[in-house]
DNA sequence: AAGGGTATTTGGAATGTTCTAAACGTACAG
DNA sequence: CTGTACGTTTAGAACATTCCAAATACCCTT
């Protein structure tokens, strides 16, 4: 018993398409992942590209990348070879594995470039005013980006923390 | 005594301007940044846009944008008609200011919408057991809505919870 | 092996973003 | 007034992103 067309569906749908955009994610992510929440079977590609209006590719490499992020899980269809796909209601988990992934990443290049920072201006041997306040004001950047990586790695613990203002 | 033309701020310039590219910010707006924090005096805008290699247009329209988050503060210098600009060096709570700005608006139109469909859904008179599914899940999305809404009208208490994490 | 059904990759079109140069506006100085 | 020194706005160029259709690769079944 396959889910019809449904306009309200429909429009949720592209909300959440638009909120998702909003926030530096994909469009079309954030579509297919809310037709799949709102969906109550699990759902294959050519269904997912028809409900949310977009090709097969870019169904199929967005879907990917909602299951990169554990937004959306792989589960067995008995009797089908095709690939059926359901929703991860929990958001907050989605959430923190993107952020921890997406600026976990951004801090170790970032911290690559500090440490090449720090050593140039070490080795700056003229101009000792100028080095001093170099130093002071990169020690004070270095102390940021320790303290958004520490952050980072107690995430877990951080969320507990955070969930009594939810 | 202006500061001169030098190659390791130059480089640490452009570093932190891809950070903030990543971050889905604007790149120039990063680089701006980084050229006030690491001087030592105010900078005006011909100054700020031959240093990160921008037009003055767009040094302009970036600096304004990095003033409305309080990023960057207007300074006086006397016996001057230019602009100067120097850096809000507490990067905290620019960036509380700049999520909750930037979250805030979006969870609002989403809000919008959720309300919307949530009318629709009841109107739904057909289908009475699609209607039921569709309320439960939309009555737990409200429920994550709320919950960061929520997580941003205290997002000051948060912060001082999380400090001890930093 | 061959063929049908599926997912993925690819080349290029469409769209959106961000930058610049030039025009414009404004305020002060002479 | 007129010229000068600034900041801002604007029109469009350069660039990046996102998407699609078609081609390709993969895997079952026969």
């Amino acid at each position: 018993m396959a889910e019809d067309y449904d306009p309200i569906r429909e429009r949720f749908i592209h909300e959440v398409g638009e909120f998702a955009g909003g926030l530096g994610l994909s469009r079309s992510a954030g579509q297919l992942y809310a037709l799949l929440y709102m969906s109550r079977e699990p759902k294959c590609l050519d269904e997912m590209a028809d409900s949310c209006e977009v090709s097969k590719a870019t169904a199929s490499v967005n879907v990917r990348e909602l299951e990169r992020w554990g937004a959306v899980r792989r589960v067995w269809v008995r009797g089908d070879r095709k690939d059926y796909y359901e929703a991860n209601r929990n958001v907050a988990d989605i959430a923190v594995s993107r952020v921890k992934d997406g600026l976990g990443r951004r801090l170790e290049t970032f911290g690559a470039a500090l440490d090449e920072a720090e050593r140039d201006v070490e080795q700056m041997s003229d101009n000792p005013g100028g080095r001093d306040f170099y130093q002071q004001r990169l020690k004070e950047i270095r102390r940021h980006h320790s303290s958004l990586d520490r952050l980072l790695r107690n995430i877990d613990k951080v969320y507990g923390v955070v969930k009594r203002f939810l």
